[in-house]
DNA sequence: GTCTATATACCGATAGAC
DNA sequence: GTCTATCGGTATATAGAC
């Protein structure tokens, strides 16, 4: 592999890494590229400077993760197992590093406030909604961000108070929110036990 | 109302206001004085430093919200009007404005990265969800994470793509929670029995 | 392509005038 | 109590040597 090739994936590996555990503002270019063994002026040669590090992370590496995880939800059988290796990706990830769903939380926060980043984070989600949604049929495009958002709200919940998720209550919220979802879709008026 | 009450109030409201809007590290201490009609130094005099601030919006400021929405879940009847009643504080917060979630993301965020204010935020989210956790007849406490999990996370996926997010979807995405880990409870026998 | 050196700006925090 | 002035540190980004 050539040398420049080599120092783009090194910059990416870094920056993935301390967007993950330091934030995207508390990561600073020097530290960036000291961690990939370069200095600076890589960062700016490659990518222009921060923001298209982060955009070039943005459209990469995390797409891989994505694939990632459906790959391994299609193996799984059953509603259940399919909600638990959902979760099992964001607890305690097979592929790649414990700090994907981190990152994933830093990248919308700085996508949430800049429109240019937004639009872009918001054509990857959508292909990771369509993926969920032609799995678990839900035609109009509803059990998408609905499970996605669980996940990540779950890991935020996780994150402060470890011990509020159990691994078995993540799973029924889960299965919860994908039934209920479907059923409201299917319009087949099961009967939901109203209690209290 | 004295000067230095009034003071403290304007600082309060103004770190609120731009710790949303710019995010912590995005918010200057400056920045926040000078919101305030006030310098700089003010902000050390009251509370220490741009962590102190912090620290007191966090168990002052957010808890008003926690109990305003809970006063109008605990108004509406039926599930399906407690579960919109929660959304609606999310999209459109009467009480208040409409920073609070975002505020609430900074919150997280701050606090997954250093101990002594995770500590503290648990403590906060705890009481939110021993909250929920008696609404809704939840003994082992499982609702009440989840709920507010899937809150932020929708809230989330809606600020990237809002047309992803509909009001109803979101409704039965939230009742799907409350039902699934409601059956989970009764089902499995392992915890004590739901109290009515 | 990658380095060193540097320009420019802003940050949090402190000291002391008033 | 609140102000001005300022220190020390660090940030992004650039210019030019090699």
């Amino acid at each position: 592999m050539e040398r420049r090739a080599e120092t783009r994936r090194a910059l990416l590996d870094a920056a993935a890494e301390l967007f993950a555990t330091r934030g995207i503002d508390g990561a600073s270019v020097d530290a960036i590229a000291e961690a990939a063994g370069r200095t600076s002026g890589a960062v700016y040669d490659h990518f222009g400077g921060k923001e298209g590090l982060l955009f070039c992370l943005l459209e990469g590496w995390v797409d891989d993760v994505t694939e990632a995880v459906a790959a391994q939800v299609a193996a799984a059988e059953g509603l259940d197992e399919q909600m638990a290796a959902l979760w099992r990706n964001v607890t305690r990830p097979v592929t790649g590093d414990g700090r994907w769903i981190a990152l994933e939380h830093e990248l919308w926060r700085y996508a949430s406030r800049r429109d240019e980043a937004r639009e872009r984070l918001a054509l990857r989600y959508q292909r990771a909604w369509a993926g969920m949604d032609s799995e678990w049929a839900s035609p109009d495009g509803t059990v998408g961000p609905a499970l996605m958002g669980l996940l990540l709200g779950l890991d935020m919940m996780r994150r402060i108070d470890p011990s509020a998720i159990s691994d078995c209550m993540a799973v029924e919220a889960l299965r919860g929110v994908v039934l209920g979802l479907r059923r409201e879709t299917t319009a087949a008026g099961e009967t939901k036990q109203e209690r209290r």
